[in-house]
RNA sequence: CGGGACGUGGCUCAGCCCGGUAGAGCGCUUGGUUUGGGACCAAGAUGUCGCAGGUUCAAAUCCUGUCGUCCCGACCA
């Protein structure tokens, strides 16, 4: 390909609406545009690159003996309905009506739809395991797009769904798709790793997230250097001890407190009752119910616990300010800051606690009369806790749960994640088995997900330079630039160029030749900027000298006998290759 | 959905506070000089100042609304 024939537009300037150095990146060296927030047209560039993303996503799915298939993007929202999903999704799933004002759902993933076909499809033990993916464009209505492909409206993925007849074989599945996902991210050239993760609205019991870690990523990774334990923050636990017991007092007693409203106030002169030693008592409308959760005052509520631990749809914290939650608030005597679970808790709440206050004692908490706290307040005598969860957030140096030594936190992108499913969806919609006995049963799914562009961008957070972009072979757009400095037909160094393209090009290689009428300036900086991994440079100083020059997009440049160029380039891009087979 | 910032040629931005003839750099066109790291000189083209109202003799500038973009948050009592 000539750079004059294909369309590359290079941007000197960063633009304004760009904030990471990725997403600045796509745009800078021509790769996307944007249409509008979260849409992105893709240009050759951008397009040759996820193009390879997904065919070595494909080649691995193969490899671990996924089936390729093709679902429809509109799906008819019955059963959406039907796995109970309508709901859970909310406003992330996008809804369009036809002329006959029939709904339908554009694919934010397909669980309904491949369970769907499983139950119409199969009927015997001895057709599995199977497991099936796609590579094609979802769509999420999310609630902010940002960093340009890291968080879109529309992206491509990868989905693979896997169907057993029992959990182990399940297990199996979930195991050769962890390896699959292993292999993929090493060959994009990605430093990735895997955590234990929540499984939020997608359902099941176990799953693992694939992370590269980056401080522009979305999600805070819990880990552990000296054992390997990591997990998502909303997952993650430590091995904190539980409150340390105390001579419990008699009973709570009530003392006054104005205006203290915060565990720091509590905390301060002349009350100095530590954070440690307080309740923290939060009210919560799950599934529009109240919800009364208790952590100690020195921790915070993950919501995301809260939310898996409950099974709630939706829950957010009640709000003094809106009348519709005021009512709450009086049922129980107090306002923020005076709330307590020891006195006018009404009888069909649930009182959720962490269990790090299980059988704490000596505490103090809210009195549920403002202005007032109590003291001397025992979990286990005069509180009415209808389930224990962990429910707090760990944070950085507490003890690993397993190994005892300080975990650490950093960010991450979250470019892949595995689920075992179990019978979520194929109970609701009927995906069921005969086994060997003639018994009926439900067929044991994992559900198993790429972000293909996000993986793009990740690859560029990760590879770049003050310069541009710094691909890895395995994704680049093309292996090799060459660069002419004089574009006449009848030049030397235009006829080298065709040459060397032949020679490059019959040896597999993908290359460009930037035929372009610029000053070497700007070619030089161009083919920096669009990460190119190697470059040939043909110009009339070392054309003179029978040479040519060489220079790797992160290597030295160097110097080559003409007639040895080609088998030069060919070489070292196997080289690298080899490095991310 | 809440908070903040911003919408001025293709791009990056100035001008706005203090109302009075719309600017710069880059890019683009033409001519010339250049030609190994984003050239130089000259001449040019390109703007409903996001949109709609309002105030005013007069609005890019002040006011209101609206649309869009970006950032933070969706949470702790």
């Amino acid at each position: 390909m000539r750079w004059t024939q294909t369309f590359i537009p290079t941007l000197k300037e960063t633009p304004a609406d760009a904030e990471i150095v990725s997403h600045q990146l796509l745009l800078r060296a021509g790769l996307v545009r944007k249409l509008t927030g979260g849409l992105y047209t893709f240009l050759p560039m951008g397009l040759r690159a996820l193009t390879k993303v997904a065919a070595i996503v494909r080649e691995e799915m193969d490899r671990a003996g996924a089936i390729e298939v093709s679902m429809p993007l509109l799906q008819p929202t019955d059963i959406w309905h039907a796995s109970g999903r309508y709901e859970a999704m909310r406003d992330n799933l996008y809804k369009v009506k036809d002329r006959a004002q029939k709904e339908w759902a554009l694919c934010p993933t397909a669980e309904e739809v491949i369970t769907t076909l499983a139950a119409n499809e199969f009927s015997s033990y001895k057709q599995f395991p199977k497991n099936f993916y796609q590579v094609g464009t979802k769509f999420r209505d999310e609630i902010r797009p940002r960093f340009g492909l890291m968080r879109a409206k529309e992206f491509l993925m990868k989905d693979a769904y896997s169907f057993d007849t029992t959990d182990a074989g399940a297990m199996a599945s979930y195991q050769k798709m962890y390896d699959a996902y292993t292999r993929i991210f090493a060959r994009c050239g990605l430093r990735a790793f895997a955590v234990e993760a929540d499984t939020g609205i997608i359902g099941g019991n176990h799953s693992h997230e694939f992370m590269i870690p980056a401080e522009t990523g979305e999600n805070d990774v819990v880990y552990c250097e000296a054992c390997n334990y990591a997990a998502n923050i909303e997952k993650a636990t430590s091995g904190l001890p539980k409150t340390a017991p105390r001579d419990p007092g008699p009973a709570p007693e009530k003392f006054a407190t104005p205006g203290v409203v915060t565990i720091e106030a509590l905390a301060k002169d002349p009350y100095k009752v530590p954070a440690n030693r307080q309740i923290k008592t939060l009210v919560f409308i799950a599934d529009s119910k109240p919800v009364l959760v208790l952590v100690r005052g020195d921790d915070q509520l993950n919501e995301a616990k809260f939310m898996a631990k409950t099974g709630a749809i939706e829950a957010r914290p009640a709000d003094a300010k809106n009348p519709a939650d005021l009512v709450h608030f009086t049922a129980l005597g107090a306002m923020p800051g005076s709330l307590g679970a020891v006195r006018n808790v009404p009888a069909g709440w649930k009182v959720l606690a962490d269990e790090r206050l299980r059988g704490a004692n000596g505490m103090t908490t809210g009195a549920n009369e403002d202005g007032f706290h109590l003291r001397d307040v025992s979990m286990d005598r005069d509180i009415r806790v209808t389930e224990w969860h962990d429910l707090r957030t760990v944070t950085v140096g507490e003890p690993c749960a397993k190994c005892a030594k300080p975990l650490k936190i950093r960010r991450a992108i979250e470019v892949g994640h595995v689920f075992k499913l179990g019978t979520k969806y194929s109970v609701p919609l009927n995906a069921t088995f005969l086994d060997e006995a003639g018994q009926r049963a439900p067929l044991v799914m994992g559900c198993y997900g790429i972000g293909v562009t996000r993986t793009l961008q990740a690859v560029i957070e990760q590879g770049n330079d003050k310069d541009g972009i710094i691909w890895p072979v395995s994704v680049a757009p093309y292996h090799v630039c060459i660069t002419p400095l004089a574009v006449a037909a009848e030049s030397p160094a235009m006829k080298l160029a065709e040459q060397l393209y032949a020679e490059l090009t019959a040896a597999g290689l993908e290359v460009l030749i930037d035929d372009r009428d610029e000053r070497p300036g700007v070619k030089f900086k161009d083919s920096e900027l669009v990460g190119f991994p190697i470059r040939i440079g043909l110009g009339e100083k070392s054309l003179a000298k029978g040479e040519v020059e060489i220079k790797p997009r992160s290597g030295a440049l160097r110097s080559v006998k003409t007639e040895d160029a080609a088998a030069d380039v060919i070489a070292w891009v196997k080289a690298e290759k080899a490095k991310l087979a």
